[in-house]
RNA sequence: GCCGCGGUGGUGGAAUGGCAUACACGCAGGACUUAAAAUCCUGUGACCUCACGGUCGUGAGCGUUCGACUCGCUCCCGCGGCACCA
């Protein structure tokens, strides 16, 4: 009597079977990178949050990954697949408060709910082997990385505007702001002046930007080639966002001032006016009277600047695009051009954007036209070589915008030029002159790191009243972060409530001080976990240098491109940090990046419990089994795709787990197999070498879908030639084996039950891919013209193009088209005939 | 506005420049059943045709090629990122 697929009937027993025989040791792992037989594999997929809902999207990130590592494995390499927990965070806290309970409490109950549910679907991961960033084990070495960048001067502090979260009552980072939004609780973020920790990540920006892919492939052989997405290159570089330009200088006519504007396009000719912005010096200088202008401006200017100051930064940018301005009665010449432009103060200009003066261009600059027109100032248009309209070129090398009020310019400076050597010319004509001198300018800003929450990594620093900001010494690390603390918003720091831990004396001179109560971000947690990951234990340092040097860098990086701005990014920083210091020899952590998309729900929104529409794998595993569950995720979509859960298809995957099970069920009661199919094993062939292919590319659908089309050849052949199997047993294993990685339940229960095999197929070696496989008869499309007339079968795919004209030319059909006619003949061999009449 | 990614059946999605729509879902018809579920078989891009067969067809339009979903150019639409960035 043959038994029906029932996983639930032995998925549990091989999760206790693995564990006992330690199957997925990790201790294994480190023991096998001494003798270095093996190439190592690193696979890393981000840490998740312990928010306590493991949903199937945790699943569907894990299983590709876990399905690659298993796929490594069987190939002989020495897999490391190691998982943690980001622990530390707002959300945490903010549940803490919501619940009345601690965060501590609440983030381990997580974990232990999590971890159960994500031992369910059967990973290779080590649970033995976690990394948990809000133990002191771990944080202790976020503290000493911490007062490493303090000593190379990369920590600083440092007081800046930053963008507050009042909900959150604390500072977030730039790229945690969605539409002028705090990422995680959707409040609105205003601006506030701040002191706070700063790392210095634009010493980095040059170094942190992706070389173009001409360079990248420029002969480095002993470099490891970078697969990352391009989105994440591009991303990354445009938030870099550098920028090679000019500082012009413009001396304020009756006065000592300079006012520098930087620019990237150096339109002088065109160049009408001067707007600072109302945080720029001489607007300082004016109101404190430094520099006399006529009273009447002097109100207007101090009445302005008390308005824009009432603004935040954020209001300044996002409320109505209508500009607004005074004018200073102020001039400075335009050197180049040869004329005097009024200097005005307006807010679209920001203070820390370049130096925070704009030189006004409305012919060539759509914001400056904007102002221009709004308070009747001259527009010209620089129009040079080919480009505008030639008759009015005629009249002069400069022409006003048609329809637009302006002056028209004459000047030979630009005969002859196309517009960008133009711009070439006015720098160089400007640095000669020592009127301006090129520069670099970047986007990114430095990194804020301090929150002035509770759940975090204490800032490892104390102010001492004599001495200032000393560094806790490293032998008195971690300064732990104490339990009993009141973290109930306050407008003040959690751990500043906390006397006890507060107060303690000054490592310098050892007079009373005080802690620093902040908290880093979390981002600086996962900056660099991987390298923990190799050593959770370790207490010499951050992690163990001999093991980084055979693990690392990551082979695959599997994570969600909402980190493309932020987590990465800061992960690339702090490898080049550990390169600088001799940690490590890398420059980069990751040698491929792969960003999955999102599982839906079934309704085509994202789930959430509000909708009702999530899809919890617990449910899943009860009905399917992990199998069908992985198996499923595997084959909706591609990796990197979105798209809703379907309790359809799913129940489509459950079908063909279904058929594999009760076709290897006949070798149970099989005595011997007699008639082996031949074309059968060729497919099969064929399919180990496709499923091979596309795992070792992360397109585990395309492979599922090549297993699937084997069972229906498999099927197929089971009747036609009657022999039950038709396929011997030495190759029913390898059809078995391929699918180990995907259904790592089903094809154990098989392997030992059936045939009787006395260690894990995990454990087994991939079956060998045949390079050429060798098909006995072929199929070959007939094109007339580039269309398909006919196909024609072929003995194999080597045959001569003579050969197959003989067969060809006898062909009724083909004589239809080509009879009388004079036709040339393409042959590709194995692939396609076209005739052209 | 700038940058990146995409647009293929009713649906999810396949296709080193070489048979477009693999695989799966759904749907339709059939077998089994007293019946249903499950399972199995057949069909399934559109249009014309009783049929044999033919025409059209990968967002639109040009182009390169014996041959284009794939390469080039010009548009249109959708998604994502950045942005009063000087």
């Amino acid at each position: 009597m043959l038994s029906k697929y029932q996983p639930q009937q032995f998925e549990k027993k091989w999760a206790e079977e693995w564990k006992k025989a330690g199957v997925y040791k990790i201790n294994k792992v480190i023991e096998s990178i001494k003798s270095e037989e093996k190439p190592k594999f690193y696979t890393l997929v981000e840490l998740p949050y312990t928010s306590g809902d493991l949903h199937i999207g945790h699943w569907f990130t894990f299983t590709h990954p876990d399905v690659l590592s298993r796929f490594k494995r069987m190939n002989g390499y020495n897999v490391f697949f190691p998982m943690g927990y980001d622990a530390f965070g707002l959300p945490a806290e903010n549940a803490a408060i919501k619940r009345k309970t601690h965060p501590k409490d609440w983030t381990m109950k997580n974990i232990e709910t999590m971890t159960k549910q994500f031992q369910q679907m059967g990973t290779m991961i080590d649970w033995d082997w976690m990394t948990i960033t809000c133990q002191p084990e771990y944080y202790r070495w976020n503290q000493w990385i911490f007062l490493k960048l303090y000593e190379k001067g990369l920590a600083f502090r440092g007081k800046a505007l930053s963008n507050w979260c009042p909900s959150c009552q604390t500072v977030i980072a730039n790229e945690n702001i969605e539409n002028g939004k705090c990422w995680r609780c959707g409040e609105t973020v205003v601006q506030k002046e701040v002191e706070q920790w700063f790392l210095k990540i634009t010493d980095y920006a040059e170094q942190l930007i992706w070389p173009s892919s001409a360079e990248a492939s420029e002969g480095k052989p002993d470099k490891p080639k970078i697969d990352w997405p391009k989105s994440v290159k591009v991303g990354q570089n445009n938030w870099i966002g550098k920028k090679t330009g000019i500082n012009m200088d413009y001396p304020v006519k009756g006065s000592k001032e300079t006012i520098t504007c930087f620019t990237t396009a150096p339109v002088n000719f065109g160049m009408t006016f001067i707007v600072v912005a109302p945080e720029h010096k001489i607007v300082k200088k004016i109101i404190n009277g430094e520099i006399k202008i006529d009273p009447k401006c002097k109100k207007e200017v101090e009445e302005y600047y008390k308005k824009a100051q009432e603004k935040t930064e954020m209001d300044r940018l996002t409320e109505g695009k209508e500009k607004t301005g005074v004018f200073t009665g102020l001039y400075a010449t335009n050197r180049i051009a040869g004329w005097d432009v009024p200097v005005w103060v307006a807010d679209f200009a920001i203070g820390h954007v370049g130096t925070g003066a704009v030189q006004g261009c409305p012919g060539h600059d759509y914001k400056d036209f904007e102002f221009a027109k709004k308070f009747n100032l001259p527009i010209i248009r620089v129009v040079t070589g080919e480009d505008g309209d030639q008759s009015e070129i005629k009249e002069s090398r400069q022409v006003i915008i048609k329809g637009m009020k302006g002056k028209m310019v004459n000047s030979k400076f630009l005969d002859g030029l196309e517009f960008s050597e133009g711009l070439e010319k006015t720098m160089d004509y400007a640095e000669e002159k020592g009127w301006g001198k090129r520069v670099f300018s970047y986007h990114i800003r430095d990194w804020s790191i301090s929150r002035q929450r509770y759940w975090g990594t204490p800032v490892p620093m104390i102010h001492c009243v004599g001495c200032g900001v000393v560094p806790v010494s490293e032998k008195e690390l971690p300064v732990e972060l104490p339990y009993e603390v009141d973290f109930t918003p306050r407008g003040m720091p959690p751990l500043a409530t906390n006397k006890k831990w507060l107060n303690t004396k000054c490592p310098k001179c050892g007079k009373p001080a005080k802690r620093d109560p902040e908290t880093l971000d979390t981002f600086f947690d996962s900056a660099w976990y991987w390298f923990r990951y190799l050593s959770p234990q370790y207490k010499e340092g951050p992690f163990d240098g001999e093991r980084a040097k055979k693990l690392t860098p990551v082979d695959v990086y599997f994570g969600g491109a909402e980190h493309t701005l932020g987590h990465t990014l800061y992960a690339r920083f702090f490898t080049k940090f550990f390169k600088s210091l001799g940690m490590v020899n890398q420059d980069e952590f990751a040698l491929k990046r792969v960003q999955h998309g999102i599982v839906l729900g079934p309704d085509g929104n994202k789930m959430s419990k509000s909708k009702g529409n999530v899809i919890n794998p617990d449910d899943v595993v009860a009905e399917y089994g992990s199998d069908t569950a992985r198996l499923y995720l595997c084959f909706m979509m591609p990796y990197e795709g979105t798209g809703a859960w379907s309790t359809q298809t799913i129940a489509g995957v459950n079908r063909f787990l279904s058929r594999i099970w009760k076709i290897y069920q006949d070798y149970s009661v099989m005595v011997s197999l007699t008639n082996h199919d031949k074309n059968l094993e060729i497919k099969l062939k064929k399919t180990i070498k496709k499923v091979t292919e596309d795992i070792d590319n992360i397109k585990m659908n395309t492979s599922i879908a090549a297993m699937m089309e084997f069972l229906n050849d498999w099927e197929a052949a089971c009747t036609t030639s009657e022999v039950v199997g038709a396929l011997s047993q030495q190759y029913a294993k390898q059809f078995l084996q391929i699918l180990a990685p995907f259904a790592p339940f089903m094809t154990e229960e098989i392997w030992r039950n059936i045939f009787g095999e006395k260690t894990s197929i995990h454990l087994s070696s991939w079956p060998k891919v045949e390079r050429k496989i060798i098909e006995e008869e072929i199929v070959l499309p007939v094109q007339i013209n580039g269309k398909l007339r006919t196909t024609i079968k072929l003995q194999n795919r080597n045959l001569t193009e003579t050969t197959v004209m003989d067969m060809l030319i006898k062909d009724e059909k083909i004589q239809k088209y080509i009879g009388g006619k004079k036709y040339r003949v393409i042959y590709v061999q194995g692939k396609i005939i076209n005739f052209i009449v």
